[in-house]
DNA sequence: ATGTGC
C-alpha cells in the first residue's frame, strides 16, 4: 500500500483521510512494514466500507488485514440502526463465527512426549475432518432449531460439556435474536449431519505447548504457565453459514436498489438494519453464529474423549472461546455518549480491556483473553484486550496471520507429504484426509504472524500473554 | 471458508 496516501498518526496507526464518498474516515493499525506490505486493495475496500450509510467514527483494518469479499478480512465497522445504518453479509464473512478456544489439558510437556503418537492418533479417529466430512449426530427439525436458538447452551445440555464451559464464552455460548425460520431449509439440510465436524482450509485442532509467557499477571489470571500443554480448536458454522451468506448475499444484492443504497462493489451489498431483509439477516446470522457455538463445543467433548482415552483421568476445561467472523449488537461511547451500535469484525477478534462488564469475572482484571492462530506448525499467540480497546476499534483486535499468496500457489511449491515428514521431523505430528489440504496451508503460504501479534499488542489492541508451540495437528 | 471449480 502506498503511504502517501495516509497520515501516520502513531507509530502503529494511520489514518486514510475521508474524501469522496467516504463519510468517515478509514484507520489502521499496523507497524510501517505491515502497511507497507498490504494490497491495495486494502485501502479501497477501507474506503468503500467508509462510504455505507449509518458507518459511526472510521473504518478500522487490524494489523492482518488483507483483500476480502467486500469488506477487508481484518475489518472493523460499526453502524448505528437509527443513523440508517446497515448490515453486510459480506462485512461478516461467509463462514459466520469461525473461531478459536482454548482448552487446558492439566499436563505438562514431558507427559505429552510420551504418548504424543498415541494421542495424534486417538484425535484423528474421533474428530471428522476434511471437506464434507460428517459426524455421529443427526439433526432433525426441531433438534436443528433448538440448536440455531441454543447455541452451546443447547450443546451442554445435550450433553456435551458443562456450565463452566458456558461461563468461558462469548454470550455465555448462545448469542440472543437468533431466528431459525429466517435460515433456510437448504442451509439447514447442509448442517444437518455437519456437527462436531472440522471442516477444511485452516480449520484445524492442534495439541500445543506454552513455550513462552509475555505477561505474567494475566498469564497467571488465564492460568497459563511455560510448559502446559493445552488443545486449540479453529472452526466454524460449516455448510450452515455458508449457506446463509450465500442467500442473504444475494438477496441484499437485488434489495439495495430499493433500499436508496448505491454500491460502489456489489461484493458491499448490504441492508439497512431497520428494514425486514436487515432483521431477518441479523436473525439468520445469530443462529449461524450459536450453530458455530455448538460446533466448537461438540467437537471440544470429542477431544476430551480423545485425551480421557490416552490419558485417563485429564479433564479439559476450557480456557475461552472467540469468534473472529460476526456482527453484533454493544453498546459503545463515541464523543461521550453511549449508544447501541451493530458492529460487524470479519477476521478480527471482539478483544474487550480491563474491567469490561461482559468478561468473566477472573479475567476482569486482565482484559479479555484474544485467541489468535498460527498457520499450521508455526506458534500461535494469546493475547489479552488492551485498556482502552472500546476507544481505539471498539474493542477489537487481530484474528491471524492472514495468506501470504493463494492456494493455488501454494500448491504449485509444496508438496503435502513433505511437508508432513519435515514437520514430523521437528516433532510436529500432523493427521489430515487430505495431502493437498496441507500443500495449501503450508506455513511459508501466510505471513509471519509474530509481526501481526507485535503490532497488536504495540498499537493498544490487545497485548503478548503466551506463545503457544504446536505438538500435533489434526488439519482439515 | 464451501456438497472447493462456471
Amino acid at each position: 500500500m502506498d503511504l502517501k496516501q495516509l497520515q501516520q498518526r502513531g507509530e502503529f496507526e494511520w489514518l486514510l483521510p475521508a474524501t469522496g464518498r467516504m463519510r468517515v474516515p478509514g484507520v489502521i493499525f499496523a507497524s510501517r512494514e505491515l502497511v507497507a506490505a498490504m494490497d491495495e486493495k486494502v485501502r479501497e475496500q477501507i474506503a468503500n466500507v467508509a462510504g455505507l450509510p449509518g458507518i459511526v467514527s472510521a473504518a478500522y483494518a487490524m494489523p492482518d488485514a488483507h483483500w476480502g469479499y467486500g469488506f477487508p478480512i481484518g475489518g472493523v465497522a460499526a453502524f448505528d440502526a437509527d443513523d440508517g445504518g446497515v448490515v453486510s453479509a459480506g462485512g461478516v464473512g461467509f463462514d459466520i463465527s469461525c473461531g478459536v478456544r482454548t482448552l487446558h489439558t492439566g499436563l505438562k510437556l514431558a507427559d505429552v512426549e510420551r504418548d504424543k503418537r498415541r494421542l495424534a492418533d486417538a484425535l484423528f479417529a474421533r474428530i471428522p475432518a476434511g471437506v464434507g466430512s460428517t459426524g455421529t449426530i443427526h439433526l432433525g427439525a426441531a433438534e436443528m432449531n433448538a440448536m440455531l436458538k441454543g447455541g452451546a447452551r443447547w450443546a451442554v445440555a445435550a450433553g456435551y460439556g458443562s456450565d463452566a464451559d458456558l461461563a468461558h464464552i462469548e454470550e455465555h455460548g448462545c448469542v440472543a435474536g437468533a431466528d431459525p425460520a429466517a435460515v433456510s431449509d437448504q442451509a439447514k439440510k447442509r448442517q444437518r449431519d455437519e456437527m462436531g465436524t472440522l471442516g477444511s482450509g485452516n480449520h484445524y485442532l492442534e495439541v500445543q505447548v506454552v513455550s513462552e509467557i509475555f505477561d505474567a499477571a494475566a498469564a497467571a489470571a488465564y492460568g497459563l504457565a511455560a510448559g502446559d500443554v493445552v488443545v486449540s480448536i479453529h472452526c466454524g458454522s460449516r455448510g450452515l453459514g455458508h449457506q446463509i451468506g450465500t442467500d442473504y448475499l444475494r438477496e441484499m444484492v437485488v434489495a439495495a436498489p430499493a433500499a436508496g443504497i448505491s454500491l460502489p462493489d456489489r461484493e458491499l451489498a448490504c441492508a439497512p438494519l431497520k428494514s425486514s431483509l436487515g432483521k431477518r439477516y441479523l436473525g439468520a446470522m445469530r443462529a449461524g453464529i450459536n450453530c458455530a457455538l455448538a460446533n466448537r463445543q461438540i467437537l471440544t467433548h470429542l477431544a476430551r474423549g480423545a485425551f480421557a482415552a490416552v490419558f485417563p483421568g485429564v479433564k479439559l476445561p476450557l480456557l475461552y472461546d472467540v469468534s473472529h467472523n460476526t456482527c453484533k449488537e454493544e453498546s459503545h461511547r463515541v464523543d461521550g455518549n453511549k449508544r447501541r451500535l451493530f458492529v460487524h469484525r470479519k477476521g478480527a477478534t471482539r478483544a474487550f480491556g480491563p474491567g469490561h462488564v461482559e468478561l468473566p469475572p477472573e479475567y476482569a482484571k486482565v482484559g479479555q483473553p484474544v485467541l489468535i492462530g498460527g498457520s499450521m506448525g508455526t506458534a500461535s499467540w494469546i493475547l489479552a484486550g488492551s485498556a482502552g480497546t472500546e476507544e481505539r476499534a471498539f474493542g477489537s483486535a487481530c484474528h491471524g496471520a492472514g495468506r501470504a499468496m493463494s492456494r493455488h500457489e501454494a500448491m504449485r511449491r509444496w508438496q503435502g507429504r513433505a511437508l508432513v515428514d519435515e514437520l514430523a521431523a521437528r516433532g510436529i505430528l500432523i493427521r489430515s484426509p487430505s495431502l493437498r489440504g496441507v500443500a495449501e496451508e503450508a506455513p511459508l503460504a501466510y505471513k509471519d504472524v509474530g509481526a501481526v501479534v507485535d503490532s497488536s499488542d504495540r498499537a493498544g489492541l490487545a497485548g503478548k500473554v503466551a506463545r503457544l508451540t504446536p505438538l500435533v495437528c489434526i488439519k482439515g
